[in-house]
DNA sequence: AGGCGAAAAATTTTGGAAAATCGTTGACAC
DNA sequence: GTGTCAACGATTTTCCAAAATTTTTCGCCT
């Protein structure tokens, strides 16, 4: 370990900024609940945890402060965002509303790129198992990705930049969410058909089959995280 | 009970960090216009307009990046967000969709405390001029904030969060296009008897009504500012 | 003249140390 | 025993200077 080293040798893994590397890699660890809801994020401590300063490290901060993922107080420093039954309601009845918009505006507008784009993430999606373990559920990095982009994929025709954003915003949100549900018990559902469906009610442009599946597919992972016993304290959202 | 402020609490003259100071002076600039639209925010520069050292403005430009009113690029610094007539666009009908839900959520889920700050929103409203000055148009920050009130106490019983939060964010982007397009030129418009009629809609919970009124509001503030002139080159637009 | 490349300048980014602020502890008076 | 206050400790906030990077400038060659 070059311990004094200049700065990073390999700094593009990430971004060319340690601010952004540093960004990177601690959203990731709260989205994976490597660092708890509630947690207290102190300047000294991540100083050490990712080997850099404190401007890069409050920058981070800062930014991820935009996504709703830390909560910032003046002169109470930063923490990780809390989590909670009330909070986690609201995100998916926002989601649900505003996923409406953007897949009956995608519906309306997309066009055969955006058709291609919707079966290519399902195929690719469908190559990989849910789980990376053989029995039981162990979390699967890349068929969050490629679920991830699946969805994107259906809502990227909607054609307007600021609620894809938005869209995407919600979902990491949520990704927070099943990620530390996923870590209590495995909800065993068919979601490749779930998903299937979708995508064929959208392809026929089945405007009010593809919405009414599509609440139902958002509404499912509410009602397994609840279920998951995940203690959703409503006390644990300090903002 | 949640009066989400997007500035922080304690906004007794300045706040309690000069970050937050900071964050407050450049924001009014911005939507003022006096920060002109594509801009570059210099370190160097900022450090003596507003009096500070490099990590408060760092902080407030990191803060405003998440509002959309400041663009950020890795090695590139800081600009202030383009405008443009495609931009615009696409915010007026976000803000469409996305007050469209809390508008129908409030009038669904609105009590009487809810009802009650609407008819004090419009008294107040009504009680200020539009414009400033006698003859012809002069910006009237009092009557902007107390408009802005009267919005915000209509979605206010929409029980989201989320969706609050965003209709003030989508609400500021769209004041500095007024902003802009009011230094132009004064569109002629009976505001008050729009106010009036979306109130009347509202509390009578006469849903379909308030929306299409609600819609038509927003239409015609985008028809307005493109009518006036305003140089709404797509080019503006940084990133 | 025009294009190329290297030094120079300007700007952004980073690290650490000083200053300001908040919460706590402990002592003292009542 | 209780309440107040002051000093301490921990943390946040701020400033400044060094380091890294981008942009510009200028000289040089084709």
């Amino acid at each position: 370990m070059p311990s004094r080293m200049k700065t990073a040798p390999d700094n593009r893994s990430g971004g060319p900024t340690i601010a952004t590397s540093v960004y990177d890699r601690i959203r990731r660890d709260i989205i994976s609940g490597a660092l708890a809801p509630g947690h207290k994020l102190g300047s000294t401590t991540l100083r050490e945890r990712y080997q850099a300063g404190i401007s890069p490290v409050r920058e981070a901060l800062n930014r991820l402060v935009a996504e709703n993922l830390v909560c910032f107080e003046d002169q109470k420093g930063f923490h990780v965002a809390g989590i909670g039954a009330e909070d986690l309601d609201d995100l998916i009845r926002t989601r649900c509303h505003i996923e409406e918009i953007a897949l009956r505006e995608s519906i309306a507008n997309g066009d055969d790129a955006w058709e291609d784009g919707i079966v290519v993430a399902f195929h690719r999606l469908s190559k990989v198992p849910r789980s990376a373990a053989e029995d039981g559920f162990e979390f699967n990095p890349e068929w969050e990705e490629l679920h991830h982009a699946f969805h994107t994929a259906i809502l990227a025709g909607c054609g307007s930049p600021r609620i894809q954003t938005y869209c995407e915003l919600l979902a990491d949100q949520a990704k927070r969410y099943r990620q530390l549900a996923a870590t209590i018990s495995y909800p065993h559902r068919n979601e490749r058909d779930e998903h299937q469906d979708i995508m064929d009610a959208v392809i026929a442009r089945d405007v009010e089959r593809a919405v009414a599946l599509h609440h139902a597919h958002l509404k499912k992972t509410n009602d397994i995280i609840v279920r998951s016993g995940l203690s959703l304290s409503p006390e644990r959202v300090p903002a």
